[in-house]
DNA sequence: CCGGCAAATGTTATAATGTTGCAAATTTTG
DNA sequence: CAAAATTTGCAACATTATAACATTTGCCGG
């Protein structure tokens, strides 16, 4: 039963929230990091929305609570989460999600629902290492590994039929 | 000497667009799709350059030739080059580049240089079946598959040491 | 040839996403 | 406390993408 996989099964939102929240403050202490109000919030807001979250819906969230944030403001709090590995962003979607494997070395590879739009993050190492070995035939030097794959998830496969 | 590292050797550059083009209407004829005098435009646009071109370039390059274009109509270009196989978008950059692999079945994986910004295109059937069983073990049903590598290419490495 | 339909393109406007630059406030450090 | 560094506020702007509707073009049956 993996771990993982979260996203696609019953569990108490409000408690996987919370962890998350502890999780990050965790790691930014460690970091040294400064686990502000607003980056904090932001955090939280990704979180309680386990589908991804554009960087306007976040702001529009900060707004709708009588936070006066503008753009920036939301998008810096993003790079910081990011940086310190507690948000993801998917490139395919222009969106945010909570990260599952915080503290891991992992590469995520996200299975991405079209039709109901969740995300379900999966370190997979066995790909990883395709990928790298491929990349290590051209001589080419990785950096960073965008793997999102588009798709249905085992809920919507039976609702939609085989369409 | 796999013949997808083009992009990174010396080539002869017009005959590698006349032979894309050449293939391309080949693909439409058989295909019964009409590469009108836009889209092939587009297509060489794309080919021309050995780096991705993002919607709003190939806009430019458009209009300087005299071609008075607005962004759907390259944008309706583009999906329609896509739709053929012809071109691949690039989420991580909002742009496009010519298919190096028109008519095989395959999952594009993308080598990006962030220094030079040149993109090879792979194909990797391993990574694409690691994909799979990846996704299979959590009963997702894979439809699309964004891979996208960003790192040094070979030269870029040499170029700049160890950074 | 021609009328009519579908596909493709033109045109205008607007939506959605992301960034720059600088000022003000806050926190940290010495 | 004062200087330095980090964070936030704020206004403007840049980039990427789409919607909606009019017009033109190619194509097919009569």
């Amino acid at each position: 039963m993996p771990a993982q996989a979260l996203p696609y099964r019953e569990h108490n939102h409000d408690s996987c929230v919370t962890q998350a929240l502890a999780n990050a403050r965790d790691i930014c202490t460690r970091n040294n990091a400064r686990l502000t109000p607003i980056r904090e919030r932001v955090l939280e807001l990704i979180w309680q929305s386990h589908k991804p979250l554009g960087a306007y819906d976040v702001l529009a969230r900060l707004t709708e609570e009588g936070h006066n944030a503008a753009p920036p403001t939301v998008y810096r709090a993003l790079d910081f989460l990011q940086q310190h590995g507690l948000v993801h962003r998917i490139a395919s979607l222009n969106a945010f999600i909570g990260c599952t494997h915080v503290g891991d070395y992992h590469t995520g590879m996200f299975l991405i629902c079209r039709n109901c739009g969740n995300v379900l993050e999966m370190s997979a190492p066995e790909v990883s290492e395709a990928v790298q070995s491929a990349a290590d035939s051209e001589s080419f030097r990785v950096e960073n590994i965008t793997l999102e794959i588009s798709g249905l998830c085992p809920n919507c496969q039976s609702e939609s039929g085989n369409e």
